[in-house]
DNA sequence: GACTCGAGTGTATGCGCATACATTGTGGGA
DNA sequence: TCCCACAATGTATGCGCATACACTCGAGTC
């Protein structure tokens, strides 16, 4: 690596002032044609590339905008990585492991949609997971990096959130609705959930319902716990006549659940506040042979791709995950744009997917 | 968002000059206790972040690493973000669609990998996607705010890499291993396919195989291939004796494929360069009657989780995608410990997992 | 008691760029 | 013909930090 040439190397190079490169570069139009085709062409022989150091220094904007999401460093070993040592390739037996791609892949399309509209607004995109120890500086480190930052909800503690909100815009993605002066982005878990559960209790005429619940500490969880329970009013059916059941968002836990369910008596229908859950419930139904959907149905929530895998197919709440990240980096530029805004709540349309474990009717 | 405030403020504040401060925030040992906790009281009051473009600007580097990947701005639609209208839910059938969730999952674990490792190193990642247009602006636009880069192969063209390598690390990923100046980081390939092609041909002694490679310009299937190639020699197979077609890895390349082999004599097993193409193999089969794997044995490459899902499982090759962005990692500060380092290859080990559709014998 | 030495701190500078302001050149209107 | 407006370019400065170097001061050293 040489030593990076600069604006003074260009602006020898071409034989002009650095004032002229530094246009030529962010505002070519103000730049005679000559000029700045002598400038590029100093720029392409000396293989110039501006330092986005100086610039964010100069111009008070870095053009980045931060994305935190929950760490995982506890899933991958500490060792140093190797090389594979001779050609040895060791034969193994299937390794499923089902909890690795849930919260992943959910995260790799919150991704995708905050890459594409960072990039369509001009800004690139800086990633960082929340993790246990030192999330502190982790957290202070990226701000200093970021004109904006969009966190995960529940990713990083609120104070903490709040000190950094004193100097740049901070945008929640998809956790509650909170009363605070953060934006928020989420999708409509409420409505969603209503939607589903109506067409179970009105489309199927199933009343004999198990709802099961995730834990007390999710805001989406109780969100779409309000849907369900707008749900039997919409329906005419009486709180007391279901069973709410609280479960801990795992497939483990599902099964767990699953387990209590079927030690009273069978319902016809059981809806579950997520996906995992539900896949668990399906296990656990199937391993009893348990017929889905004939003698019960199930739904989920979120719109994993396992769930479209699993037999039989889950039918849950489809989460637009692209678009929340979409979402999130476009209330980042909004603040920018205006810092006065009041604070704003996004919410996302959702769809209910019809698949096998409760089919349309 | 108040005026940020600087390390003057914060000096004033706390009483000392501003290398003081500087001290107390990069090499605390520095500093007598009694002032380091003056100057941190004083930064938490009045909520001091550090410029992160001031301090690489007089570092002289950022302390950032950047991945870039495959676009896919093609499947996003451009229209502008917007909150649910009402609460609305529509409600439709499955809307299953393959081809979604395998390159994104890929992806998903080798950036899971690249900033775990990342961040061990005392480095924040930032992403992007390369895209068709004005490819050339956004690399050389990254380039300025990293210390090293990792790209995935074929992301980016040659020459532009050769641009951006002048001025720091570049590393491809998952690619070959050609004969660049660049550092490699890959799976091993060939060894990968050796041994699944030669536990057909041996331990299930099928000798009667079908090869399905993938597009003749991916490195990655070249190794393959001659992996399978070599376990045919392994095995004592004459070539002449196996068929080998070409196909693009997609599924519903493998599909056609598919379609194509069976149009001949059946064969006892099918091995695919990589598991989408598998899975599309299976698709027809499992259409047209035929059993996997008592008819007949498929076998893909690369680990993907619908393959976990697929019906049958369908036994892979896996590579190891968190490893390989650590290995990215690695390889960039390596080589900014030591720029004079020769160009390297990092081979990270493969596993064969045997699942439903070439079960252990 | 003068001297050395090192720990702790301050002063001054430059990193590479954007940009306000100054300067020069050019054409059109009076 | 002279002046002015505006286009094109140059000059000078500061963004916020790290760090080389200078400085102070107190504890040893002889």
């Amino acid at each position: 690596m040489a030593k990076a040439p600069t604006v003074y190397d260009v602006a020898e190079r071409s034989g002009v002032s650095i004032a002229t490169v530094s246009r030529v570069l962010r505002s070519p139009a103000a730049v005679r044609e000559h000029t700045r085709e002598r400038v590029l062409a100093a720029v392409t022989e000396l293989g110039y590339v501006p330092s986005a150091a100086a610039r964010g220094l100069a111009a008070r904007r870095t053009n980045v905008i931060g994305l935190f999401f929950p760490g995982h460093d506890e899933t991958v070993p500490d060792q140093p990585v190797d090389s594979a040592r001779g050609d040895t390739v060791p034969i193994v037996d299937d390794d499923s492991d089902t909890a690795s791609d849930t919260e992943n892949l959910y995260f790799d399309e919150v991704l995708r949609g905050a890459e594409i509209e960072a990039w369509r607004r001009g800004f690139a995109l800086m990633v960082a997971a929340g993790r246990g120890s030192s999330r502190e500086a982790l957290v202070t480190d990226i701000a200093g990096r970021v004109d904006g930052l969009a966190v995960l909800a529940r990713t990083v503690p609120d104070e903490l959130l709040a000190y950094v909100a004193r100097r740049i815009p901070v945008v929640i993605l998809a956790g509650a609705q909170r009363a605070d002066d953060f934006d928020h982005v989420s999708a409509s878990n409420g409505p969603g959930m209503r939607t589903l559960a109506n067409y179970v209790l009105q489309d199927h005429g199933v009343h004999d319902v198990v709802y099961i619940a995730g834990p007390t500490d999710s805001p989406d969880d109780a969100e779409r716990l309000t849907g369900f329970r707008n749900a039997l009013a919409d329906s005419g059916v009486a709180e007391r006549n279901v069973r709410i059941l609280r479960s801990d968002f795992t497939r483990d836990g599902g099964r767990a659940t699953a387990a209590r369910i079927l030690a009273a008596e069978r319902p016809r229908a059981i809806l579950c506040s997520n996906d995992e859950t539900a896949l668990g419930v399906l296990d656990v139904l199937e391993q009893r042979g348990i017929r889905v959907p004939e003698d019960v149905l199930v739904t989920g929530f979120d719109g994993i791709t396992a769930g479209r895998h699993s037999r039989p197919k889950l039918t849950t709440v489809h989460q637009p995950m692209v678009e929340l990240g979409r979402a999130a980096v476009h209330a980042i530029t909004a603040r920018l744009d205006d810092p006065n805004l009041e604070p704003q709540a996004f919410t996302l349309p959702v769809e209910v997917v019809l698949r096998e474990s409760c089919p349309r009717v």
